[in-house]
DNA sequence: TTGATTTATTCAAGCTGTGAATAAAGTAGG
DNA sequence: CCTACTTTATTCACAGCTTGAATAAATCAA
């Protein structure tokens, strides 16, 4: 879908887009000085877009807030009539959904409790299609144009398969595919991590200059890794499973099969069973715990439980190695920790900057700045929402242009 | 030194050298067909380069072989006036030099055994100022425009200092501008590992499509990154110290003050000790041991030693785990591993693929063919002028330009 | 109503790259 | 030796994109 490289028109349309939906409806001049752009240059590609009724100029009314002389400015936005897009979310046992308009606006969002683990591959597209058409309906959205899906795992963008991922049970899965087929309407995908560190880096302009190495930490720990501001992209898949990196040889087990993967020691579910294991209650299966039953756990451990204190000790040197390795091999300009596993950063953090500091030379460390970023699980969804929308703006135009 | 971006015009003109670098002279219509350039712009491109004295052309003299229809071919190259360029890698007790025209064939090379480690800063630049100029020099050459210098560690390309390199006592060097002092030339600086990354890659062509991770195993272990064939440049450093992330919790001791760093199992240093170790010979000081006794240890390896086969094969699991990292975090096209230290390929690949496999899924691993690149370091000499060439050719650009 | 002021558009010009026409420089063959 | 043919190089007009400057537009202040 993603084409190999953007035309200077399509690039420079696509930048104009993008400030609109970051910084909400601006008038020419405004969108000029945001971009480093010419007048003329704005008002050729406005023009361009007011004619396709991607954009509508704003009723130049009551916007009277400062000085009010010379001509007024005619805000721009984006047109009503664009319709809107799903973003969704497969969790382990939950499906996280967000309705957008095409300027990035939410309309409406919920969630919805349901394992999705042990369903084959034709089970899980048919409900995640009934799902997701339910709450289309509920939420009234007869404009839906597309759908942006995201989940843990090899997500291969640009097709649309889910190569592995620990919340299918089935590899190789044409998940985009199938559900477009289902509902009628292009589906793209993303890997969580990646969406969460577009749909941050949209919210914060720092983080879209340089290098921005994003580590989701939550059900499990994912990379999204951004370079200027867009994601950069493998030679298959999107986001890494940076999770499953091997960093001590003989550790607890992880889902993927391995022992000692990063997320065996920081995801909600293995501090989770582990803690289970100390209370000797018998060793849980696999389901995730609650965002409830994780602040138990963080809660008693800021209460002074040793046995707790040392999991998240355990936790937080892992950490600090994982962050140590991709300052070594990425050297970011920023680093994000974010997630709902940065609940627990404050039992976390001494730990982590010690595993840092000993893994990598101050030089080195001083580079990236350390960003600890609270966000929850819906931030994704606008994330791939966005993706989203970028890919129809570029079909859009091409459309126009045939 | 390196600019932000490059015009439309300075990207073709790069494009073209690049090519006529490569692959010797050439005639316009042939670069047209290597770049899928239109002859148009070749031959708008070609005529500012005759111009500013760049290139010339060819006597259209002896080229007869093949069908001599048409109006012959008038081949391009470099001038021969346009002066020269050292290239210069320290390594711990040995500086790597090598003269090369501004067309990037070697004119001369040798190496000088000297012991660099316990020099101070001032020391080591008057050392290699001397050594640079002696070597000029006894070459003959009197028109050298520039040296490129390459060393293992921190390299900022862009200001030419060393920020910690395990061959310097010192940190922080500014390596660059004291040697320019010294010389009166400009003096270009790169990671090591770059620098012979580069120089692989500008002999195959696949390497230069994609992401390509370069491994370079030797006296120490260093990454270079491509992409697109450019170097990855970081938010400060070059190539990164790759050697220095720490895979084991309690491994071997290393030259950077930790313990299990990649280095510390695959670098000779660490081969050389281990093996030193299980002949109950004192431990060795941190000399480089030279490429005699490395041999002699592979050969005993190969001969059936169980202890040193053991050495490697914990060097070969270590090299699949960073491998594994690297292919998790940068989802290269290509890995390339190369170095002195593809000379126990053979002892470590077991270990290697078997560590490598158990680090990464199927669908993963299958998008990174591995290259083995049998290269010595004076390719890497190679690398670091053909960096620094294209520095030059862009200020030449410049100065006409201004 | 006029002038000041700010916003938006238009216009000519510059830079880059391309296809098509044209020129150039040879060989092949009679 | 001349003509036809073939391949290479250049020229030229044009298209895509961006810009600075001039111009037009839309309002308020006096």
């Amino acid at each position: 879908m993603t084409p190999l490289s953007l035309s200077p028109r399509e690039t420079a349309r696509r930048r104009l887009l993008d400030a609109l939906r970051r910084e909400g409806p601006m008038a020419r001049v405004e969108i000029g000085h945001h971009l480093g752009m010419s007048p003329a240059s704005v008002s050729e590609l406005a023009a361009g877009l007011l004619d396709e009724g991607v954009l509508v100029a704003e009723d130049s009314a009551d916007q009277g807030s400062g000085l009010l002389r010379g001509r007024p400015k005619t805000r721009l936005y984006f047109a009503e009539t664009l319709g809107s897009v799903v973003g969704v979310w497969t969790g382990f046992n939950r499906i996280e959904l967000r309705l957008l308009d095409s300027a990035g606006r939410t309309r409406a969002s919920r969630h919805v409790e349901r394992p999705l683990r042990n369903l084959g591959g034709e089970e899980l597209m048919d409900v995640l299609a009934h799902t997701i058409a339910a709450f289309a309906e509920e939420s009234g959205a007869r404009d839906v144009k597309a759908v942006g899906l995201a989940c843990q795992g090899y997500v291969d963008t640009r097709d649309g398969i889910v190569a592995w991922s620990p919340v299918l049970g089935t590899r190789d899965l044409p998940l985009a595919s199938g559900l477009s087929q289902r509902l009628g309407k292009p589906v793209l995908m993303e890997n969580d991590a990646s969406a969460m560190a577009f749909a941050i880096a949209q919210r914060n302009a720092d983080l879209r200059s340089g290098r921005t190495a994003c580590l989701m930490v939550g059900d499990g720990v994912g990379l999204g890794f951004l370079i200027q501001g867009e994601l950069y992209r493998g030679a298959r898949f999107g986001g890494s499973e940076f999770g499953h990196v091997r960093l001590r040889r003989s550790g607890p087990q992880c889902r993927c099969g391995g022992r000692g993967c990063i997320e065996a020691y920081l995801a909600d579910y293995a501090l989770h069973r582990d803690a289970q294991l100390i209370d000797h209650r018998p060793a849980p299966t696999l389901l995730l715990p609650g965002e409830e039953a994780m602040e138990a756990i963080v809660e008693q451990a800021r209460s002074g439980d040793t046995a707790l204190l040392n999991l998240f000790h355990a936790a937080g040197e892992v950490l600090g190695d994982a962050v140590g390795i991709l300052i070594q091999t990425l050297e970011p300009d920023h680093i994000v920790i974010c997630g709902p596993g940065t609940r627990a950063m404050d039992l976390l953090r001494p730990a982590f900057e010690a595993a840092l500091k000993s893994q990598t030379i101050p030089e080195l460390r001083a580079l990236a700045t350390i960003h600890v970023v609270e966000s929850s699980m819906d931030l994704l969804t606008e994330g791939v929402v966005m993706q989203a929308l970028r890919e129809l703006d570029l079909d859009l135009a091409r459309l126009r242009a045939a």
